[in-house]
DNA sequence: TTTTGTGAAATGATTCACAGCC
DNA sequence: GGCTGTGAATCATTTCACAAAA
């Protein structure tokens, strides 16, 4: 059937008073994080140079697919030669705005959140948790992977003084709306949610959802198709 | 910019050899878990029928989406009416195969591994945890979530006698490989992978993939967009 | 009168295939 | 000779807009 997934169009599209002509399309933005990971994989093997085509395995996609993403960056190949690696990932790290390192709120320290603040995933790649916030009085100050968790009240605060842009909400599904509503408010603009809600956000707001049971029933979809399909295999 | 996200085309499309005709888009796939669980909340405020526009906007899509997404599954609305709430879930849930319960085999039990476990999005919709792996001897016998660690040779074991069709993979993305390998070649055919790695995997077998750190780029870039249009504010 | 279901149009993404450059 | 960059063709998804059903 397939290849790895989770990332796309479920993004409505931007509808932006004024048109700001995105440029990289949604789905190419989607993929270049993932080409970043395979390049630095194969800087810290050592390569110095990679074709579309090798990196495109490494990628799990196709070579044209590839060219054509990078191609809305720029031309930074070289013909009969490949890609340079270190350079590949200047200007995708550039046009990812990984330049600056962005501050990150967590809401949320159960169960996930605390494997979230410890996961390494955010440090790994120029984000910063700023601090670990959590609504239940009794959980503060309690210290969860070397940051002390905050009451929810000190919000605002936080965002102002750590300049943070992103959120990630890691509560359960009842509170997450309220705790958008509170981020948002405080100037939050960009908001990761595992919580298994559809969250509403005004325009310009962006959220990405994480849902590990939606990512299974559609598994199940694929699994029961391929059992009626063996089963009708005359 | 915009809603809910991170669940749909970067299934590079089926590849199968005699062209099985999927008849419901991936991308109608995707989104049909959103509509269940709104759905669900809407069974459980005691609603009876609602419209495609209410559904569409608890779901954070367009009335006319929802409508073609249902259009696949047959024509079980009424004009003027609505939709009966009850009967839509069966239907979608039948669509997803949801009435069979799933067994699912957890491999990796550190600290992303465990917060699944505990989760309660398994039982939750269908599916149900066979066993917990993890390759670390020391582990064994522990007890997690109520299931106890065993050892990953017991992995076909499991996989005959529990009838597992759905492996999760929350390893190192340096094990991550292996374990698909041999998830594979157990006769596992549906993989969710929470390492940060792009795993090949045979023809017939899908994979989806939920990375944290994908998922922040991708905000991040937006995040950036944003930054430089202010920036530009003329 | 309301709201579904759906062809047809518009938009977006992928793939092809090859000219151009090293 | 090998490999990138990209128009043009194909395929998929979304949106429009309205006829038909209750």
């Amino acid at each position: 059937m397939s290849q790895q997934a989770v990332t796309v169009p479920p993004v409505p599209a931007a509808r932006t008073r004024s048109r700001v002509r995105s440029e990289v399309p949604e789905a190419t933005v989607a993929r270049l994080p993932v080409y970043l990971r395979a390049l630095s994989a194969l800087a810290d093997s050592g390569r110095t140079t990679v074709s579309s085509e090798a990196l495109a395995t490494a990628s799990g996609v196709g070579s044209a697919k590839l060219r054509k993403d990078l191609s809305y960056l720029g031309s930074y190949g070289t013909r009969g030669v490949g890609y340079d690696v270190q350079e590949l990932v200047l200007h995708i790290s550039r046009a990812l705005g990984l330049g600056q390192r962005w501050s990150v709120v967590l809401v949320g320290v159960g169960n996930l959140g605390q494997a979230l603040a410890g996961y390494g995933g955010f440090d790994d790649r120029g984000f910063r948790i700023a601090a670990l916030l959590d609504a239940d009085p009794r959980r503060t100050g309690e210290v969860v992977a070397g940051l002390p968790i905050r009451p929810l009240a000190d919000l605002d605060e936080v965002v102002r003084q750590e300049q943070v842009s992103i959120g990630v909400i890691a509560t359960p599904a009842s509170a997450a709306q309220e705790v958008c509503d509170r981020l948002v408010a405080a100037g939050v603009s960009s908001i990761l949610n595992f919580a298994p809600t559809v969250l509403q956000v005004p325009q310009g707001v962006d959220v990405r959802r994480v849902d590990l049971s939606n990512e299974l029933q559609i598994l199940s979809f694929h699994e029961h198709r391929k059992a009626a399909a063996a089963g009708t295999a005359s």
